[in-house]
DNA sequence: AATCATTCCGAAAACGTTTTAGATATGAAT
DNA sequence: ATTCATATCTAAAACGTTTTCGGAATGATT
């Protein structure tokens, strides 16, 4: 099955490509006649222009690249809808790529993107990316660039984030308001920008309230999961036997604290409290229902695409674009593992 | 910043674009002098050959569609993740589609994924799909299809699927056996084939087991949701006050039922048995952890790729393809809420 | 010296589109 | 009759590749 093209028409019609081209289009210089022929003919035929053909003549795909660290994720899954669904508004298709947290495959990643000549690139970056190198060659191959979520601050673009520090530091200050004194935190990798913020959040608010700062109240999740935050809480109670509240890099972790509590008897939020990140689907599921901050994903995805279209839209006209810093607003969901 | 081309390679070393072009491709009528030259060259500068090039002189995408119903979802938010890593793995990007179970929708983007000409679409329905002739236009453009999960049987396609039947069978029967004998089926909407099959795997398990089948023991969820779990729960005990089994269509009512059992002090499973269906990451967290029919959404997702793979490949080399339906096997997960 | 094979190269066509820069014809104004 | 304006069309180039075909040069064989 043959996809109808100019030629055709143009041979059925015994004209030329380039007329039935401008019929099409509109031109001024085409007979009303001629036109109609023509787009009657498109029209019964089905015409459809080939997106390849206009690609290479327009040096441009109408796609755009999306690379985020993982997708069984209920907050990128999020990015993903709103992300697809934007772009599709605008006429735009988007790649999906998963780095899976890992350097070396963002790192190709954005080489395929590049070279896919897609119009411009979201990305979100891999736990373990330290090196921004590959980064800054899509900004120097002057392809549009937004990142969101978990960014660095080496490369200069447009950005959508949350504020991971005040965040974090809502969240320990509800904690110490509610009464909680020796409060945990169950960090991340040292690498990423948010969980470093929203370390600096957890020490913030502690400082406000006058409650000493102890490093040693202070556990790293290497792989953010909930064998992760079991262990530790496990680690951290022989430790610190009298803490009563444990704030988590994300609820993932917290799920982890929650099932130790659970199997001990520990009662939520009495003995300890518990606050998570990322809101979740399973955080209000779980019983007792975990606190935790709300991260809009499907917003974030929808204006980190934006963004990039606007910064592809100027592009185009060659004007310069300012670069943007979005910044969503968080909620903390005091559920049932806080007082 | 100007991408790298034959031609330019070709200005600098004077020679043709076609002995470029053949020197990369190691055509073996070029001097293994110029061929050198032109590979150190190209190295030094970065050449890679542009993709939209090759996409219309080989009239191939080397993207492929793929359409699902939701995204913030368990299951098909694994199956992005099998596809989109299986389809780089032989060098295939993917555009992702959501219709968010929109009929609409739908028509609407294997529109647009036929318009971009990919080279292969991926399809899961959408609930409220009824009609199946915009899915027969795949067909009769002759784009390989393969449809996955959410299929309809009126498209002669390849398949991947879970036995629903078989499924839903082996759960109901599992209650069965640990002594439950008034089972509700919380069922979903009528349209999708899945929810049929497990609606008769349910009917043939009592059947077998010469339990009376009574259609007031079957409830209808709309919209799939925790809300209509909990709703639904209440509407059976209210019908039913005797039932000791509830049969979901999918965790996420599975977990409307937990909800409200737990709200009203229902024990589980003693009072009341649940098993969900797609093994969500919830339905291992609530307490008592769901029991649930684990359904293996990233094995499906590299299966369809490589049955859509094999397709374009014959199709490429003129073969006739044959049609392939591969059943995945599934297991009923006893957890907590069933005996 | 004529023929032949071999080696290396490049022109041209093709994929499907858009746009620039003419070409041709008609009629009107000088 | 010449010039000019207008209307309608098309050839050609361009985007970046690949491949077919033929040409030119070289050296070997008759």
């Amino acid at each position: 099955m043959q996809e109808v093209t100019l030629k055709q028409i143009a041979e059925i019609l015994q004209i030329s490509v380039t007329t039935v081209s401008k019929a099409l289009k509109d031109y001024k210089d085409v007979s009303p006649k001629t036109k109609a022929a023509v787009r009657n003919l498109a029209a019964k035929l089905n015409y459809k222009p080939n997106p390849t053909a206009l690609s290479l003549r327009n040096r441009e795909t109408k796609i755009i690249g999306l690379i985020i660290p993982e997708v069984v994720h209920h907050f990128f899954a999020s990015i993903i809808h709103g992300v697809v669904l934007e772009a599709e508004n605008h006429g735009y298709l988007v790649i999906t790529l998963i780095s899976n947290d890992s350097y070396e495959l963002e790192k190709q990643q954005v080489a395929l993107l590049l070279d896919k000549r897609v119009d411009g690139i979201l990305v979100s970056l891999a736990g373990s990316t330290v090196h921004t190198h590959h980064i800054s060659q899509i900004i120097k191959k002057e392809v549009p660039l937004v990142m969101f979520d978990k960014i660095s601050d080496e490369i200069r673009c447009s950005q959508v984030i949350i504020d991971d520090w005040q965040a974090a530091f809502e969240a320990t200050e509800k904690l110490i308001l509610s009464g909680c004194r020796k409060i945990i935190h169950l960090k991340g990798p040292d690498g990423p920008k948010t969980s470093l913020d929203r370390f600096e959040g957890y020490k913030d608010a502690l400082k406000k309230h006058r409650i000493p700062f102890h490093p040693s109240y202070v556990y790293t999740s290497k792989n953010v999961s909930i064998e992760d935050g079991y262990k530790l809480t496990e680690q951290a109670l022989k430790d610190h036997p009298d803490i009563d509240a444990v704030f988590c890099i994300t609820d993932l972790v917290a799920a982890g604290v929650h099932k130790y509590c659970k199997n001990h008897q520990i009662k939520m939020p009495e003995q300890i409290s518990i606050i998570g990140f990322s809101n979740w689907l399973i955080s209000e599921l779980m019983s007792p229902s975990l606190s935790t901050v709300d991260q809009p994903g499907y917003e974030m995805g929808i204006r980190a695409v934006n963004l990039l279209i606007q910064e592809i839209g100027s592009k185009k006209s060659d004007e310069k674009s300012t670069l943007q810093k979005i910044v969503l607003p968080t909620k903390v969901l005091m559920r049932e593992t806080t007082r």
